[in-house]
RNA sequence: CGGGCUGUAGUAUACCGGUAGUACGCAUGCAUGGGGUGCAUGUAGACCGGGUUCGAUUCCCGGCAGCCCGACCA
């Protein structure tokens, strides 16, 4: 894309109402526009990177048997009467609204009820199991105190799926799979080797349930990790009791800050049950179907590799999730359209720079921006082009064919 | 939800009970052309409502909004 069509502009100067380094920089840059506490828009840029990571867990999810759907955000007051999670009382995160024939919705502050609701419909055989539905969509949480920019909003983007499985059996295997997958997702997004698997709070049907905790100091999740088993605890179980059953030396144990990027949980039959979802096995009998569910907040995720990711420059994008690849960049008006016309052919992965505006500034924005190798064209680099990876001090000069490499 | 703080151009800020100033941005022109370049001219502002006062952006009250700390985070 060419950058004079882009419309959005760099900020010199961050917005005082801000104080998350994720906010800061992600708003400076032009990637999302606040338009209230904990609402944001994503622009342009930002939704190209937004989009790169849900396709990252797509692909993921879609490996271990995933099934890509769309729940509704819009949601019928009587489908969470049966868990009781409409009541105000065990659930006060949800926004209420009523249709005008006066019956009251909900905005989808998560989504077990909607699938299992769903599910009743289509499930009746042990040849109907186990299945892996999910979907990404947005989902809204009335949150007392919003804060950290885009880490906890009230409206955010993310991704759930939830297993079915004939027994506890079969879940456990499917467990172990999504958790594999979940390592992948977050290596792939670059914050892999500071993410760990962390042991939490499991509820009625298991001891423990796993959070992926990255470490930062922007975290807001205080976690207890052991570096060579690389195993984690959350502070909420953090207990004498729970550090020998998991075999963990407490002098070992650092207490670090975190963000939860990604949870898996097993279910057990909490929302079977209340929803008769049931089905026949091979000899006739009715069986519970069991559940589990995992989700990642794919704009949390974002905000998190900003938080890890950043410079006093500006954001420093991993090429996994960058919006864009290149950022060609034309000292003199017109010197970069050549080039530009050839990388465009084989790619959509360039964001050229053709503002009529000085080098100081094009650089200046470039390293606010983040995008991991800057191509530039001037009168000094001749028929070649000047790479710099964002993350490096120097650069060199190569001609066309080395960077067609990098394609 | 409890506590604290704050609302001034698009952004960041200053001063003031008596015509609101600066920087960046934006527009125009000239110069410049490898790290937010220089000069000139122009553009644009007191969250909303009420009160006190001759006069309120300034003081008081209410509302709305934002940030921070805590609680919460299924």
């Amino acid at each position: 894309m060419k950058q004079s069509e882009l419309f959005t502009k760099t900020l010199r100067e961050a917005p005082k109402d801000e104080e998350a380094i994720n906010a800061k920089l992600l708003i400076r840059s032009g990637f999302i526009f606040k338009e209230m506490a904990g609402v944001y828009s994503f622009l342009p840029l930002g939704l190209r990177v937004l989009n790169k990571i849900e396709n990252i867990i797509r692909e993921e999810m879609n490996k271990i048997g995933g099934t890509e759907m769309r729940t509704s955000v819009l949601q019928n007051k009587n489908v969470w009467e049966k868990s009781n999670r409409w009541n105000d009382a065990v659930v006060d995160a949800w926004f209420k609204t009523k249709l005008k024939t006066g019956a009251d919705i909900g905005l989808s502050f998560t989504n077990e009820e909607a699938y299992s609701n769903i599910l009743k419909q289509y499930v009746s055989s042990y040849k109907d199991l186990p299945i892996y539905p999910y979907d990404f969509k947005n989902i809204f949480r009335n949150e007392a105190r919003s804060k950290s920019g885009i880490l906890r909003g009230r409206e955010f983007y993310w991704k759930a799926l939830y297993s079915f499985s004939r027994d506890e059996a079969e879940h456990e295997k499917f467990y172990e799979k999504a958790k594999a997958a979940y390592r992948n997702i977050f290596k792939r997004a670059g914050i892999g080797h500071l993410t760990y698997m962390t042991f939490a709070s499991g509820g009625s049907f298991s001891k423990f349930s796993h959070e992926f905790q990255t470490i930062t100091p922007a975290g807001e999740d205080t976690i207890y990790l052991d570096e060579s088993s690389k195993i984690a605890v959350n502070k909420e179980v953090y207990t004498d009791e729970v550090i020998a059953e998991l075999k963990l030396k407490k002098n070992d144990m650092i207490e670090k800050r975190a963000i939860e990027v990604g949870n898996v949980f097993s279910l057990g039959t909490k929302f079977s049950a209340p929803f008769d979802l049931r089905y026949r096995n091979e000899k006739g009998e009715e069986k519970d179907v069991i559940m589990g569910s995992y989700g990642i907040g794919v704009s949390r995720l974002m905000g998190t590799i900003v938080e890890v990711y950043h410079d006093e420059r500006g954001i420093v994008w991993p090429e996994s999730v960058a919006p864009y690849r290149f950022h060609l960049i034309e000292l003199k008006s017109g010197m970069g359209k050549d080039l530009y016309r050839r990388l465009r052919a084989k790619s959509n992965e360039v964001l050229y720079d053709d503002r009529e505006i000085s080098a100081g500034e094009k650089f200046a924005d470039a390293d606010l921006i983040g995008i991991p190798y800057r191509l530039v064209v001037s009168e000094k680099t001749g028929g070649k082009i000047e790479v710099k990876k964002r993350n490096a001090k120097g650069s060199k000069l190569v001609s066309y064919a080395t960077i067609s490499k990098l394609l």
